[in-house]
DNA sequence: ATAGTATTAAGAATCGATTTTGTAAATACA
DNA sequence: TGTATTTACAAAATCGATTCTTAATACTAT
């Protein structure tokens, strides 16, 4: 079972926050991280002693984060992490293809010179940051490069209009996130820097469609990668 | 202020169902049928002292509600039921015309026949139930229908086989109900009748692509009317 | 008067204890 | 020996009390 590593966590509130709120984020970008196993029991009173919280708030985190779908909560059996299929990454890049193309779409239409700028930015990031790390012989994603990734991918779609889109996307991100670490071993083994570098091209040339085309080879290719090394 | 009604509802554990899970549907229904004005607080302690159950239990109910975006919830200031604005009802429809139709269109191409008696039957029951009821000079929803509407449109979509595009769809109908409720009071001015047996027949003539603009344009006709009578 | 500082009270958030539930081991029974 | 029925225990769910926040009011010093 993967445990909470040690003293590096202490929640606390700081700000105008609660509690819950930074326990439901460390929770969240742990199980994205893989912490925890696919389909492991997350068992509240333990939580609660290594967030040194009650399990009030533990209970509270671990509510929000199965009505996301991270977590899944079986009445009277508690909780546990979200487990993995091939069918269900199916469905999900499907949705995401769905949604954020739309988004993509009218984020190009809406996007005025400052979000044009971010993205420019955010891309100029990401092309200068290392993807890979090696630790003990093999080479893993680097957590700063992960994050700037999803900064680029968000930014994209930023001057969408639709919240309720963008919401969506933001769900759909997290879970693909997941399948990301628990999806069969994948390897570094293509050129991600070029499709990026296209994608940005063609969304600053206000081309929709041709954006959205690359954005969808992209991500097909990324769930080929997934599948492929098995 | 609206609140509870009396003692109607008595929550309790019935079969293996959690206090919890109940209280979030009582919750989540009361909610669609307009008992709380939009924007208005929803203490935990009353609704606590309502439902004659725990703050812990209330407390998770509403963190539930707040993640599918039901209700409001602002750190520090507890619960709110979410407020209404046209913009947001664009958006809305606007995520629901792209999901739904995307779910409509899969589902019209894997349902068997054990779905299309299922459309026929629940399209069957619609048809020969009433919509509106007179209460005191005005004309109002009436429940069942409302409930028989829902299933209706599900059943339509029930064999698309991507269940996180149908837990979206279902999200978005609730959204979508809540306005009902509260978008400038409606007129029964349209044969929404003549509308339902067109979607189905296209539906069960498997022609996707006629299904889905009949879909379009009931959805579309439904905001109009909501918008109209301002 | 006015800006800044205590006072207070309502409600939110959190806590630790209690009750309930599900499971598995132990015992009784046919 | 195999099937029921207790018992015991761990974890989930729930509870009621305590602590913390926030915002409104009263108070003080310029």
């Amino acid at each position: 079972m993967c445990l909470k590593d040690g003293v590096s966590f202490m929640a606390k509130r700081n700000g105008s926050s609660t509690l819950s709120e930074n326990v439901t984020k460390k929770l969240q970008s742990d199980i994205l991280a893989g912490q925890y196993e696919p389909g492991s029991p997350l068992t509240v009173s333990e939580l609660a002693k290594g967030f040194v919280v009650s399990v009030a708030v533990v209970r509270e985190a671990l509510t929000r984060l199965a009505t996301q779908g991270l977590v899944l909560q079986n009445p009277n059996h508690g909780f546990s992490v979200k487990s993995v299929s091939e069918e269900e990454l199916n469905s999900i890049i499907e949705a995401r293809l769905l949604n954020e193309s739309e988004a993509l779409r009218l984020s190009i239409t809406h996007g005025d010179l400052t979000w044009e700028s971010n993205v420019i930015a955010v891309h100029h990031k990401l092309s200068q940051t290392a993807e890979y790390e090696e630790v003990n012989q093999k080479l893993i994603v680097r957590e700063e490069w992960s994050d700037i990734h999803r900064q680029f991918h968000y930014e994209l779609i930023a001057a969408c209009p639709n919240p309720i889109l963008l919401g969506f996307c933001g769900r759909l991100w997290n879970l693909s996130e997941f399948y990301r670490h628990w999806s069969f071993q994948h390897q570094p083994n293509r050129d991600g820097r070029a499709e990026h570098k296209a994608l940005t091209d063609a969304v600053l040339s206000r081309d929709s469609e041709h954006a959205v085309e690359i954005f969808r080879a992209h991500i097909q290719l990324t769930v080929d990668n997934l599948f492929d090394q098995r």
